[in-house]
DNA sequence: TTAATTTAGGACAAAAGAGTCTTAAATATA
DNA sequence: TATATTTAAGACTCTTTTGTCCTAAATTAA
C-alpha cells in the first residue's frame, strides 16, 4: 500500500471531522461507527494526530476530538506526514540509503520528477477540498458495499 | 515503502544482470555478494522472477540466472508487477474497496493523474536505461557506505 | 560413479504492521 | 459524591513482511 492503513484511516477520519467542523467535539465512537473503522484502532491513530497538534481532544461527556484549524488550512500532507512520516514525499525508489544528489542512482532524476507530483498533490489538497468533494458530488468515505447494506448511514 | 524490499532487491538484481547481459548464467551468489543482499532471500525473489518468465535459471556448475530478453526490452514495470503486483499502478489513495469511476472518492481525479505519471515512468524505463545510467555516469547500485568500505567492488 | 556446484522449495524465526482489550485519568451531570 | 462518558496509555494477539536455514534436485567435471 502506498499509504499505511493507519494513514488512510486517519485521513478518512480527518475528512469526516472537516465535514462536521461546525459541531463541537465529536466522539471517536461516532467516527468509528460511521466510517466502519475499529474504535480502538482509530483511537490510537487519532491520539497520534492529537499529539502532533492536528487535533484537540476533550475527555468526558460531550468530549471527543476536533480539528485545531479550519479545514481549509489543513493540508493532507500534514496528516500523512504525522502518521506515515515524509518518506513518500522525500524517499527514493530504489531505497539506497546514504545516496544524494552527488551520487544519484539511475532512477533519481526521473523519480524525483514524479515524486514532486505526489508531493505537490498532497501539499495543495486541503481537508476542505476533500470535504467539498464529498458534499458537492455526493461522494463517500466508506466502502460501497457497506453503503449498500446501510444506505441511511451515508456520510 | 513505496516498493517492498523484495521488489527493490529484485530491481537491483535485474539491473545487475542487465549490466552483465553479455555473460552466460550468473550465479545468484555473485549477485548477492556484489549487491550485499542476503543470498537466500535474493534466491527466493529471483525464483519468483524466473517463474514469471523474466529470468531463466540453470542449475549446476556454471549455472545461475540470466535475463530472458535483452535489457532494452525489459521494462521495469514488469519487474515491479511480477513481485509487488500492480497495486502501485492501479491502486487508489484512500483505499476504499469497491469504488469505481461511477462513485469516485474526493481524491480520485487528482490521484489518477499522479498515478499515471508513476505508471508512465515505469512503463517507459527499461533495464537498459538503468544500466546505461550506471555505466555512463558512474552511478551505483549499492549503499554508498558499503562502497566506501570496499570501493574495489563497485558495480 | 562420486563429488562439487548451483537453483528449487519449504520450514522456520524475527520484525513490523494491524487490530483487540483492559485499566487509568479527566470531565460532566445527577 | 457517585456515576456515566470519553480520551490516554499500554499490554497483548494476529497477520504480513522480511530474513535464515536446511534438504532435494539438476548439472558438471573429475
Ligand atoms: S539516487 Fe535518488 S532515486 Fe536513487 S536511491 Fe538515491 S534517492 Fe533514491
Ligand atoms: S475513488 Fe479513486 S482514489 Fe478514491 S478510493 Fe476509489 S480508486 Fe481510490
Amino acid at each position: 500500500m502506498l499509504l499505511s492503513k493507519s494513514c488512510v484511516y486517519g485521513l478518512r477520519a480527518s475528512v469526516f471531522l472537516a465535514l462536521h467542523a461546525d459541531r463541537e467535539y465529536i466522539p471517536i465512537s461516532e467516527i468509528s461507527e460511521k466510517l466502519k473503522i475499529s474504535f480502538h484502532f482509530l483511537t490510537k491513530i487519532l491520539q497520534l494526530l492529537t499529539q502532533k497538534g492536528l487535533l484537540v481532544s476533550y475527555r468526558g461527556p460531550h468530549g471527543g476530538v476536533a480539528l485545531t484549524r479550519p479545514p481549509k488550512e489543513v493540508i493532507i500532507y500534514d496528516v500523512v506526514n504525522a502518521i506515515d512520516g515524509d518518506e513518500i514525499f522525500t524517499g527514493c525508489i530504489l531505497s539506497l540509503p546514504g545516496c544524494g544528489n552527488q551520487t544519484p542512482c539511475p532512477m533519481h532524476e526521473s523519480w524525483t520528477l514524479v515524486r514532486n507530483k505526489i508531493r505537490t498533490l498532497f501539499l495543495t489538497t486541503s481537508l476542505a477540498d476533500l470535504a467539498k468533494g464529498v458534499k458537492d458530488n455526493n461522494l463517500r468515505l466508506v466502502d460501497i458495499e457497506q453503503l449498500i447494506s446501510a444506505p441511511a448511514d451515508k456520510v
